[in-house]
DNA sequence: TGAAAACGAGCGAGCGCTCGCTTTTTATCG
DNA sequence: CGATAAAAAGCGAGCGCTCGCTCGTTTTCA
């Protein structure tokens, strides 16, 4: 068996969601802090520590994850790290704010036929987003679990983030409501409990790992349980 | 406005989810690590220390919540609080384990004739463990929170409690599906789907707060979406 | 008055971060 | 071209500090 990571044989479609590709993007947004200036090595390097804080902090916590254990599992130096970020916080910060532009370039992107019928929009909103955190699940496993314990301004980033999502999701039950689509009493809520039902398959993934249960059918089985509740002329509210 | 903590006017109830009952239940349990002997005294300084702690965690975690910051907070000395546990892992286990013990027990506490029919039984299991969490809020909120970076021990309490809160979910359902209540395609993975919607009012206890959301509609809320998703007769899955 | 409880300075270890130095890369020119 | 110097990148011992935890001493109280 071959692993080849990395390497582009020919006219290959650059996968967006690629660890580099994020970095190429978080570079760009942190150019300041960085003091490497040639930009693929930059890239790279970045690419490498952050894979490593994803795996060190999914084990142990960022907190708990020492610049020293970063250093080892890099294979940089201590002086050599810091040529990439100039603070331990700002590397917390690049993977957060990546988090968060990711999600809301992806949500935002529906195509207009599908954001005309409300009941296609929340199907495809559900799935993209179920299928963004699969494609970047390391980066929500991070952000979900170490946003207790950020600084203020990146626990302020990950709070407004959150509640776009929200708004997002309540929009288009709005409209489908007045169109009569859907029949839902408290548009708010229901907004608010379909977002724990899509982090569930990131935040507790080995569970679902361990039972066999792929994308698809959860992808499914969300969708079929939020449709079953909020689908107009079935039962109707009591 | 007078608060009232702790005085006790005549034949009052004693609350079972009091700080100071709970910490009487925990230092039963860890009677061998608290070295101070007389029953009452052990018991007010067990509650005012797991009280700041669980201040203190919630505002900058566990992790960076250190000795000395508990020390000031509960007043006592560096070498007074060991003499109420012999590390600050047992500080957390003391308090994981109070939580995971409570939840068993008040979900295995239904009625006889609620327990006999599927749907009642249902109703009540997501009542109860949304009141208990409101009840015990920042235990649960400590509970989830610092999880992550638990020592594997804590770790391995944690994830079977988890799975045993939804083992109870799945066999009412299952129950329910067997004698035609509810027409359900995959059990396993709605009574997975259950417990993030439990978890989010004390996980975003804050947002809720901030909306005036009351427990009351929220408990409300999460029975008629899982009943309209999950009721037999309504529908039925396509 | 003696045992129980509380105290708090001090220990070694490990933290985030720095800075004077070495190595590697790139640009320049005889 | 190969030699060479300037610039970029990488290195790691060491700084000041805080951490969890200990232990000889003092205070409290039955």
């Amino acid at each position: 068996m071959t692993i080849v990571t990395g390497a582009r044989t020919g006219a290959e479609p650059p996968d967006p969601y690629a660890t580099e590709a994020l970095c190429a993007r978080i570079l760009e947004r942190h150019r300041d802090r960085v003091s490497v200036r040639k930009e693929r090595l930059a890239t790279q390097n970045l690419a490498r520590i952050i894979e490593a804080v994803l795996v060190l902090s999914s084990r142990q916590g960022f907190h708990e994850t020492s610049l020293r254990d970063l250093a080892r599992e890099t294979g940089l130096s201590m002086g050599g790290l810091y040529t990439y970020f100039d603070t331990k916080e700002t590397l917390l910060l690049m993977i957060l704010t990546e988090v968060v532009e990711s999600v809301q370039a992806a949500l935002a992107a529906a195509p207009p036929e599908v954001a005309a019928r409300p009941r296609a929009h929340l199907r495809w909103l559900i799935e993209t987003h179920i299928r963004l955190t699969e494609a970047m699940g390391p980066w929500f496993v991070f952000a979900f679990m170490e946003a207790k314990g950020f600084p203020p301004p990146a626990r302020r980033l990950a709070t407004e983030s959150e509640l776009a999502v929200e708004q997002v999701f309540a929009k288009v039950l709005e409209t489908g409501v007045r169109n009569g689509d859907f029949a839902i009493e408290d548009v708010s809520l229901t907004a608010a409990l379909i977002k724990p039902l899509l982090q569930d398959w990131y935040v507790k993934r080995a569970k679902y790992a361990k039972r066999g249960m792929t994308i698809e059918r959860y992808v499914a089985g969300v969708i079929g349980l939020v449709e079953r509740a909020i689908l107009a002329g079935s039962d109707g509210p009591a």
